[in-house]
Order: structure tokens, then sequence, then C-alpha cells
DNA sequence: ATATTATTATACCACTTGGTAAAAAATATG
DNA sequence: CATATTTTTTACCAAGTGGTATAATAATAT
């Protein structure tokens, strides 16, 4: 695909695609700030120049990681918000939520938390970023729960906003759970309390 | 108190409680990594060596600052474990989140959770001890509704433990909810929503 | 007054941080 | 071949990191 058309200088010895893919592993692991870019170049096979020349900065790295991070290791996300009526939309979100944060070969915890919760002052603009990328899957979330009580799959009493903060909350609550070692069992235990208590309908057992 | 006994040589310009205490709201605010000793001097007015002499190391400040937190701030935490019934400690505890968490005279978050759960190997250790004192919280919830069950004010049919993780995971994800942005009204609405669910006996809506 | 003691202040340490300039190497084209 | 082009390599930069040795200073005890 890119190597048939061949360039005119020195032939780059890297995949900018798997160098990405090392380099989300790297922050997925030890936040923005706590991966450094001399680790970052290391892990990659990379020397700095080269880095800074296919991503530009820092920064830009991390905002191209997160953006293979969303598109790939949790695109379940997204998908979960098309399922048929609200409380599957949820079983979807939570069960492989508590199956994704104690994959073994998945770093522990979630990219889009981890190391931007808080940070020094140079780091402040990428976590406001990570902020409204939570904000927006909340948002999101409610959009879908209003569908869900126009579809009349939700009770008319309900409160989307509500429900949304709820599930966000249990959710990124269960990633901190995840950091401190819970395990798939544990997580799907509390996925499963959180099901049961599903406003009706949708709230058959099961 | 301190001023009757008068040492022998220069008295020192500050007092450690004090600037305990600024030192406390900076990690509260930039997390341990986040968090300099240039800025901690300086906040505290105080030189690195006055403060080495005092901390010994910046672990060691961090240490110390957590447990004023723990003592201070969040002693309402501890304090909720002692109310009658299952259903009133799960409401002191989330009510007083929700309040804690959006008061402004605060940082935003939680002091045991920010800056902690992801960071460089530097700080390993420290992440560790903050995932030991989140676990010990979870324990004492645990505890605490085994008693309740016994006592009769918690189902037969429950689980404590899933329950007490439920409720752990909501607190933390509040308080990621509070960096979020998210106001004390929608805390609240979000703690209430919990409790309306929360297993008979004690399901009493207010 | 003078020695003693405990603290402050200044300067510094080696190391790491994100980022870059300049030179060297490898390819394609003329 | 030589030349143009693009990359890698090596070396470096200023600023910041946690931590400390040394000297100045201010109090008390003799």
């Amino acid at each position: 695909m890119s190597e048939i058309k061949r360039g005119r200088g020195r032939p780059s010895k890297f995949d900018p695609e798997t160098s990405l893919q090392i380099a989300m592993h790297l922050f997925w692991s030890h936040g923005y700030e706590g991966t450094s870019m001399a680790e970052l170049t290391e892990a990659m096979n990379i020397n700095k120049p080269s880095l800074y020349g296919a991503f530009g900065s820092k920064e830009n790295l991390f905002r191209k990681a997160i953006e293979q991070y969303m598109a790939g290791p949790i695109a379940f996300v997204g998908e979960a918000l098309s399922e048929k009526t609200a409380y599957e939309v949820v079983e979807k979100l939570l069960l492989n939520t508590a199956t994704f944060l104690t994959d073994p070969a998945n770093p522990k915890g979630c990219m889009v938390l981890m190391g931007t919760l808080s940070c020094g002052k140079e780091a402040e603009a990428i976590k406001q970023e990570m902020i409204t990328r939570r904000q927006a899957y909340e948002m999101a979330l409610k959009q879908r729960f209003i569908l869900a009580q126009a579809q009349g799959d939700l009770p008319k009493d309900a409160a989307p906003e509500t429900l949304a903060k709820y599930v966000v909350t249990i959710h990124q609550g269960m990633t901190v759970q995840a950091v401190n070692g819970a395990s798939h069992a544990e997580l799907e235990a509390l996925a499963k309390l959180v099901l049961q208590n599903w406003p009706a309908p949708g709230n058959q057992a099961k």
C-alpha cells in the first residue's frame, strides 16, 4: 500500500501506525505526564527528531494516540449506543467495560482518565481536552436515553440526564476499581447490580 | 503552647501545621507529581533546606499532607460509618460527598485519587499507598454492611461485598464528575437516584 | 562578651525534561 | 557518475527536577 510509491530520499525505517500503537500503550499505562519522550523514543525505536518530524510534539502525539484508542480498544462504547433499548445499551456498555478493564492484554485503566485527572500546569490543555471527551460521552448517552424515552423503553418519569450521569459515573468508577485491582467477576457483579435496578421497562432479569 | 519553651538556636519562622496545610492544598490541586518542590517552597514561604529538615522528602511531605486530608476535609467519610442503618450510612456518605466535591473553597476532586491514578515510575510507591487507602475504605464499608445485615436493616440476600464496591464505585465516579465540572445539584440528584434503588428495608423514599 | 545551638539563606549538585540544529547516510533522478 | 532529496544520527540546548553542602544569621546559655 505504501510500498508501491517509494519516495526520493532515504527510506524511513519505522511504520507510523505501529509506532503510534506503541505510543498509545505507553500513554495508556503511565498517563500523559508520566510518559517521557525518552521512554517513547526508546520503545518506538525512533530517534527524537524523527518522532518530532512525524508527530510534531508530545501533545500532538498524545492526541493521535487517543484517537487510535477511541477508534480501537474502546470502539465498543460508541457501538453500544446503537443497541435496541436503553437497557441493552447499558448492559452492553457495562459488561463490555468489565471485560475490557480486566483484559490482561490491556494496561489497567482507561486512557481518557488516567493521568489527566490532575496534572501540572503544562498539561492543562490535554487535561481539558480529556474532560471534553468525557462530557461528550455523557451527552451522547443522555441523547440516547431521550430517544429511548420517546420510543417507550424508558419510563416517562425517568430523568435521562441523571441516568446518563449515573451510568457514566459507574463507568468511570469502574475504571478506578480496575486500577485498584478489581477482578472481572467483581466488576461483572457490579454491572449486574446496576442492571437489576434499571428502571422498567427493560428491567427483566437476565 | 509552643511559645513557653523557646529553643536555643535561631527561631524558625514558619509554623509546620500551617505549612502542611498549604502543601495539602497544592497536592490536592495538582496531584503528587504535578506539584513541584519549587512550587511548594514558594507557596509555603520556606526555603528548601528548611522544608527537607522538617519533612524529610517530597514523598514524606505528601504522606503527612494526606494524613491531614483524611483527618480534616474528608473525616465525614469515616464518621458516616457510624450511622444507625446501612441506608443512612450511604445517605450521609453520598450526600456529603456531593457537597464536599462542589464546595468552592476546595480544590476540585479527591486527593486520594488525583494524580495517583497513573504516574511515572518514580511515584509508583505513592500510587500503591493510595490504592491501599482506597481498598481499606471499601473494606470498612463492606464490614459495615455485614453488620447491617446481621442487624436486619439489609436484606438477607444482599451481597455486602458487591454493595460496598458499588457505593465506592459511585463515590469515586463522583470525584471524576466533579473534575468534569458537575454541579452540586447534579451530584445530589445522582446520589438520590442511588438511594432510591437501595435494597429495602431502608428504601423508604424520603 | 562569647561560645553554643538551631535555623535560614545561598549556591550548587547530577539528572531529566521537551525540543532542535547540524551533519551523515541512503535513496531516486539526471 | 553526480546531484537532489529525504531521512537518520549525533550532539546539543535551556529549563526544570528532587535533593544537599556550606555559610550566614539569630537566638540562648555561659
